[in-house]
Order: C-alpha cells, then sequence, then structure tokens
DNA sequence: CGCACCCCCTGCCGGC
DNA sequence: TGCCGGCAGGGGGTGC
C-alpha cells in the first residue's frame, strides 16, 4: 500500500500522540508477518518511551529510549492507526501497543507483507539497503547523472529501486515520470541531462503534492487517525488505463514492467 | 553482476 | 448467485 507520500502522513499524523509517550502493554496476536516477529517482541517494547519518529523511505523508526529502534514496514496492505484504549480488535490487528498518552498504536495488515522488528539503532540491516530518501535527500543532477551511468535497465525500474532511492513506489514511479515526459521503459542510462532535470524537478514535486494532499488512497489506506488522502483525484496515469490524457487527450497505456503495472501517456512521455 | 521472474498473503472485482 | 482467475501501493530469493 504505502509509498513515501503516505509513510510520511502516517508518521506525521503519529507524532503527537506517540513522541514522549511511554508503553504501558503490548498485545501480539499475530507473528507470521514478512519475517515472525521477534519472541521477545513485547518484553522488549514495554515500558519504553518513544523519544523519536523518523521516516526512511517506506520504513518508520520509532527511537526507543534504550538506544533501540522498533522498526516498521507497512509493506503492501500495513497500517497504523490510533485508537481508544476500548476498542475492539478487528481482523488482522496483529499487534497493539499501548501508550500512557491514552491511546493504542494498532498494526493491522491483512496481507502481512509488513514487517516489525526492534532491534539497535547500529543493526537496523534492513536499512542498508534503503538509499537516500526521495523526498528529504534528492540527489543533484551531477549525483543523477552518476546513478543513471551504465545502467540499461527502464528508468521506472530504477526509480523504484530502494536501494537507489528510498520511497518511490508503483504508483510515484509512474506519476513522476508522467511529469517529467519520459516513457517508463526508456533506458537509465540513455537520459540526456535536461531529461534527468526534468525528473529530478518532477519527483520533488510529485513527492511535496502528494505528502500536501495526505498520500493516495487508492482502496482503504488511512493516515493514523483514519483520515484518508486526496492525491489520487490527481493522479495523471496511475490506474487510468484507456482514460484520455488530462493534457494532451490520448489514451493512456498500460504496460507490465518487472511484474509490475506501468502507467503512461504515448504522446505527452517520449 | 545485473536483471527479470516468482513467491510470500489476503481481499476484491469482473467475467462467466 | 457463486466460483475462479487476475490483480493489488512491497520486498526478498533465485536463476539466468
Amino acid at each position: 500500500m504505502p509509498e513515501l507520500p503516505e509513510v510520511e502522513t502516517i508518521r506525521r499524523s503519529l507524532l503527537l500522540h506517540v513522541v514522549g509517550a511511554r508503553v504501558t502493554g503490548v498485545t501480539v496476536r499475530e507473528r507470521r508477518l514478512r519475517r515472525p516477529l521477534q519472541r521477545d517482541f513485547a518484553a522488549r517494547l514495554r515500558g519504553r518511551r518513544i523519544v523519536e519518529l523518523e521516516r526512511r523511505g517506506k520504513y518508520l523508526l520509532f527511537h526507543l529510549d534504550d538506544a533501540r529502534v522498533l522498526l516498521v514496514h507497512l509493506g503492501m496492505s500495513g497500517s497504523l492507526e490510533l485508537v481508544p484504549p476500548d476498542r475492539p480488535s478487528e481482523p488482522h490487528d496483529h499487534v497493539a501497543i499501548a501508550l500512557d498518552s491514552g491511546v493504542v498504536l494498532v498494526f493491522n495488515d491483512p496481507r502481512r507483507f509488513g514487517l516489525m522488528r526492534i532491534a539497535r539503532s547500529d543493526d537496523l540491516t534492513e536499512l542498508r539497503q534503503v538509499g537516500r530518501d526521495t523526498l528529504t535527500a534528492a540527489p543533484s543532477l551531477e549525483e543523477w547523472r552518476a546513478l543513471v551511468r551504465d545502467r540499461r535497465l527502464p528508468i521506472k525500474n530504477l526509480l523504484m529501486d530502494q536501494r537507489v532511492l528510498g520511497g518511490v513506489g508503483n504508483i510515484y514511479a509512474s506519476e513522476m515520470l508522467f511529469q517529467a515526459g519520459i516513457r517508463p521503459r526508456r533506458r537509465a542510462a540513455s537520459l540526456r541531462a535536461q531529461e534527468l532535470a526534468r525528473l529530478s524537478d518532477a519527483m520533488r514535486a510529485v513527492l511535496e503534492e502528494a505528502v500536501g494532499l495526505g498520500g493516495s488512497s487508492i482502496s482503504d489506506y488511512r493516515d493514523a487517525n483514519g483520515r484518508p488522502g486526496t492525491f489520487q483525484m490527481r493522479h495523471a496515469v496511475y490506474d487510468r488505463a484507456g482514460d484520455p490524457c488530462r493534457t494532451c487527450g490520448s489514451t493512456i497505456k498500460r504496460v507490465v514492467l518487472s511484474g509490475r503495472s506501468t502507467f503512461y501517456c504515448p504522446r505527452c512521455q517520449r
């Protein structure tokens, strides 16, 4: 489900109730996530204070007061929600973390592709695979040239490679490439400096607008307070196959790249 | 080594 | 109406 704008929206909606709060109780209902939840997960969390909430790419890092981090990834269908202590649990509520701020933080994930893990802050192996954050540390034009050099893969695949850039997923890769006027299948190394500059601008513009609108609610994405995002209204190409391009009227096309649906306007993108 | 493919899992939707 | 195939915002492993 969530890409960078959705994860950032969730982070912001959590800050007020989570940072500075102490964990008073942990309920684990399902340990089988992307990797099995640690056996001592609840014990490591109970009694800890959350001192900071950070995002890197699509990962959320709940920094604890014992130099450890609760690392959370939402996968395709994961969500975090703040609920009252007396709310009954719902299907796929796998972990509930009660806080002394008076709310319960619930991790729900039907497909269980998500991840929760507690680790020392110097032992976040998952993050070693995550490149620079696309919103807060976007590459300069010069760095872009280095990133695409000798890379023959489609530019869309490069954008979605979390080792290169943290945070871009399937929706926003298509949207950014539309905004930049570049076809998703273009080989990365074939992009000219001017195109890289356009792409760099488009990435920032798309992500900032999406964060401003609270992300994209394609099916059931909500922030931690249950509010949907509205960026899906602005999608120029994603999930619009067969519809007219809002810029030129051409029919939006769908192709499959590395098994993922990819959308573009054959006239606006070259 | 770089890249494409398959798998993990559940839910939903359209077609028959 | 009900079943079935296909598809879904992610990432990791494998094999070419």
